[in-house]
DNA sequence: AGCAACGATGAAACCGGTTACTGTCTATGA
DNA sequence: TCATAGACAGTAACCGGTTTCATCGTTGCT
């Protein structure tokens, strides 16, 4: 039984197919009576147009791509609500393109990255987004990143929370920096000055900007960022536990943590409370994302908001520009937000 | 800068279209020399073929799409990373159709779902995979569904999780009855007799069989089911904690309670700690699906694991099928695994 | 030598829409 | 009365691939 097409209705109708194109479309004066007849021809067979042979002449889809390292983070699906939200009003559908490997090797995520790259090329989607992944490598990495900024160059491309280095490409980010200076600022204000940091990959970009904003805010206020107590490794739960667990086995111990992100800090937390250890009186902890496990934990986990659900909106406003003007402000930065809850206190005296 | 297209690639190396055709898919003997040069031109200009018109002619996407009501929800990313893990090694990308409504209207979303079936068949995906919403419904609401069931006459679609009352169409699910009849049995073993159930839509499907599990083990084990200990209204985090403050206003109060969701039992723990109840030694709790919240809160949450991940993956598997071969057993089940954490314990008896 | 089978290739149809171009026919204004 | 604009509609080209069918030259077998 196959598909009724605009031949079949045109035939039907006694019209020509360019007629019933016009119906549809509402592209040009169709006399009443036999717009009446195509439509009801229509709506009897139930006739649905192929996407795909009139995306094939207009040379636009209406699907967008968005590639992301790991949708069971609770950080993407936050992200891609706002993108969604906003991309739905103005018509477009999503790919959704998971690069998260299988056995935890990087290399095959980067080179699912470029798989899916070609193929929403393929499937010439009217835009891309990225988010995290490759674009978050730190400098040496670079070579790794040419065929990104290639791509680029052949259909509209954004970056979310993450830069290409030395390639100048439109992004949107949350100012990790700052957003790592509150967190700091906050620890250092209440009276810690033995403060650690935990979390993440040196390597990344995302990273580094936090590592930064930590430790130039230490310095600001004339503390030092010990270098046995900054542990990198990881953005999970579980190195969050391990994390905790290495810092307690130290002489000295910090008073307070800031974790990379929320889901180190529950693991930081999880493995404090089974030292015996409580949060915040003998250990302040600070995440950073504010997921929504931030706000469901017991204690509720002071952090930092990197306004995910924002970003994503803001992604798809842009996209949306460059896909129709191609004109748009190359760097859009999101200003972080410090959320005080319950995981922080002064440090306890003894 | 248009992009180069076969008949490029096909006049600079002066064959025909046909030759460019067949060395990029290895259907037919092409002499080497001839596919060396054009093999060096692709590279050459970095071609890559109009999916679009590759599908309009085969009648292959290679694209399925998913819908589902919230992404937002951590029961979803879950099931789509099976789903998404399966389905990509079958070489299948994703459209990911949110229907969650923005302003919490359910009717918005019956509207979203149904836009989201037409535009994927008129991008001429594959299959569908509807993953809860409207499939949810009890029986009252078919009318509302009967184009789901007209949909699966055209395309290949699998439901999970859910049934539509009066229609036999292919669906693949965690026994949502057999799950809370694993919890209850489990409160019951502990010593629990006044036990309270809270949360869901009674009138979906999937909350009236976890009900329905619910009582009959009640039942069975010569207990009842107390009508005012049975709250529904919410899968959220905030309802869970509303159904705890109204359990707690009630003369008589339980020493556990069987959670529609994890959400809800997440909730409900908040609450009973900012009411300076201790879980499980005050509050048994148990929750419903495994999400990952569940084994980062404190104390870890005893649950009913719905196996997500498998009912993706298997989702994927049988979608494949229904695909090529078009026969397939209509109706998969999972069988659900009682996951005792620390959430539960004996009754203290006072 | 004769013929079948196969390798290598091109011409053209096809997938299912959209639109440029053309040509009626009618209403309107000078 | 005639020129002209605009409503209405059809023909055919086009989008960029894939595949069928036909052609032609070799090779292999009898």
């Amino acid at each position: 039984m196959k598909p009724v097409t605009v031949y079949d209705i045109a035939r039907e109708a006694n019209v020509s197919v360019a007629t019933v194109s016009r119906v549809i479309n509402n592209t040009a004066p169709v006399k009443k009576s036999t717009r009446e007849k195509v439509l009801e021809l229509i709506h009897k067979y139930q006739f649905q147009p192929n996407a795909l042979a009139r995306s094939l002449f207009k040379k636009e889809t209406g699907m967008i791509g968005v590639i992301l390292p790991d949708i069971t983070n609770p950080f993407f699906p936050e992200v891609l609500a706002g993108l969604d939200q906003e991309a739905r009003s103005k018509g477009y559908t999503f790919f959704l393109c998971d690069t998260v490997s299988t056995n935890g090797d990087s290399v095959e995520q980067y080179v699912r990255e470029s798989q899916y790259l070609n193929i929403l090329m393929e499937k010439q989607v009217d835009g891309i987004v990225m988010i995290g992944g490759r674009i978050n490598l730190a400098k040496p990495e670079r070579e790794l990143v040419s065929e990104v900024a290639e791509a680029s160059k052949r259909v509209p491309l954004l970056l979310i929370n993450g830069s290409l280095p030395g390639e100048s490409m439109t992004r949107i980010y949350a100012d990790e920096r700052e957003g790592a200076e509150l967190a700091t600022q906050h620890l250092i204000d209440l009276g810690h000055r033995d403060i650690a940091f935990a979390g993440g990959f040196k390597k990344m970009s995302n990273t580094l900007q936090r590592i930064q904003g930590f430790v130039r805010t230490m310095e600001k206020n004339g503390l030092q960022a010990k270098k046995e107590w900054m542990l990198d490794g990881g953005f999970s739960v579980e190195s969050g536990k391990a994390f905790l667990n290495r810092l307690l086995e130290l002489p000295e111990r910090p008073t307070a943590i800031f974790c990379a992100n929320d889901l180190v800090a529950i693991g930081a937390m999880k493995a404090a409370s089974k030292a015996g250890l409580r949060v915040p009186q003998d250990l302040s902890l600070v995440g950073f994302d504010d997921i929504p496990y931030a706000s469901n934990s017991i204690p509720e986990l002071t952090t930092v908001s990197l306004k995910c659900y924002d970003v994503g909106k803001g992604a798809a406003e842009l996209l949306h520009q460059m896909i129709t003007k191609n004109k748009v402000n190359k760097n859009t930065k999101i200003r972080p937000e410090l959320i005080v809850r319950e995981t922080t206190a002064c440090p306890s005296r003894n």
